[in-house]
DNA sequence: CACAAAATAACCAAAAGTTAACCATAATTT
DNA sequence: AAATTATGGTTAACTTTTGGTTATTTTGTG
């Protein structure tokens, strides 16, 4: 065989499997484990795939990284996407926040006929197949971490856009601070989306109450439809009535 | 059996089989390896197919998936973008247009300590996993058909950039109507990316000579560095002399 | 924390493939 | 018939690929 070919077969082979060690490529294409080692070294540096100690996994950032990770709350996460997924309808224009919860949001709407504006690229790139989807990128530098596109211009974009409905994230909220995020720059972001929206609903699960990371980009009263995944402690509600805010309890 | 008629036949078995080993075309045309090897450098140098060690394969885009490998001059596109991509040091500022050929450059630069300014999807998705790439997307509505982002925006976040290089693509590029495109909202950005650009490659193979489509975006002169695969009329060398533009022809 | 097992990296040498040259012969063209 | 072209065989220097060996690093376990 053909060393092109094998490392085709290879890179199926990983693909197929996700993580694989060495010794089972061994076995499997019957050449040494020097050779292996040589041809797991071509594929990780052509950046599809990643090394790890005794075999190779495909890159978690070229995988789309809905359903199958081990993110806490999978499920709650994915309860409160889809709760506020119902909330789309075909026509709208909505702001999809970056964000674990958020991103789960796409494959409970991605038949709809809508228009999403995004800072996410997971989403960008889960949106390419489906021409239904009009999206809007925000621009701006990539932040690996959270797979995001963060700008100074974001602004003057946003403002130029008519949002309909905006779905954000959060790494924390609480009373005092309000909404809170670890980034200051898309904070910034953030709070213009707030402004510029009709309806703003908030995805959070349990674990974000009473936590608040370094910028606050919008205060609790500005939000129109808090989603989570259990009944918020009595302050909250009492808040929440008072400034009519709708409250989505997704947990069983 | 002819010479010429070998020849097409080999090329549709190469293509039939992706990759084919010289041993395999031997036992299959019944001719010497000496002849097979003559034939195989013949087809390589017509640019369709490449040598690989042992054999030949199609030529297949590294970045884009398999699908789309129909794009026509696929090696004399690789050529022209590795050439282009050798103007790329560590520490530039470039911006990467959407383009068949300018995407290629990707393979050329991936391990290289450089920003990116770029409107093309594929750029930012084939860049995630590398982090020694400072990305920066520019945003706007995603063009399904060309993976790139556009916005009237443009203008002012790429005014925000200082950029060191440009390589830019073009559908049609003539000495009359200059160099061309056919998205209006495209060219607009790439009109401001050569106002920014301290340099800017041209990245045309010679098919594009001589044509035009809807918009001009720039004239000739404005560009330094015209990067092709053919050496072109004697009217565009003289222009090229005129306008001290460099030219760099990579096919033999 | 130390120890053993596993994995890795760094060499080396053998095997296979490549390139380029040369020549003789056969086929084709002029 | 002469000249040109295509083919096959051969050789030699060179490069790529591969598998084996050994030292070094990493990992898991008691």
């Amino acid at each position: 065989m053909l060393k092109v070919e094998r490392l085709d077969e290879i890179k199926e082979y990983i693909k197929k499997n996700v993580t694989v060690s060495l010794d089972e490529l061994v076995s499997v294409f019957g050449v040494s484990k020097n050779t292996i080692r040589r041809d797991v070294d071509i594929l990780v540096k052509s950046g599809e795939f990643s090394k790890i100690y005794g075999g190779v996994s495909v890159n978690r950032s070229t995988i789309i990284p809905f359903q199958d990770r081990s993110i806490q709350n999978q499920s709650a996460k994915q309860q409160i996407a889809k709760q506020a997924a119902s909330y789309v309808e075909d026509g709208d224009i909505i702001f999809i926040d970056s964000g674990t919860t958020t991103v789960e949001m796409f494959h409970f709407m991605k038949h709809k006929e809508v228009t999403v504006i995004t800072n996410n690229m997971d989403f960008v790139i889960a949106a390419l197949p489906f021409e239904n989807l009009n999206v809007f990128s925000t621009g701006g530098m990539l932040e690996r971490k959270t797979k995001s596109l963060t700008s100074i211009h974001n602004k003057e974009i946003i403002k130029g856009y008519n949002i309909n409905k905006a779905f954000l994230a959060s790494s924390g909220i609480s009373l005092k601070n309000g909404v809170t995020n670890s980034l200051p720059v898309e904070s910034y972001l953030k709070a213009c989306v707030v402004e510029k929206s009709d309806e703003v609903f908030l995805l959070v699960d349990h674990h974000k109450f009473d936590k608040y990371s370094l910028t606050t980009y919008c205060s609790l009263e500005q939000i129109d439809y808090l989603l989570t995944d259990k009944q918020p402690a009595i302050p909250y509600l009492e808040f929440l009535k008072k400034h009519d805010i709708s409250l989505m309890v997704t947990g069983k």
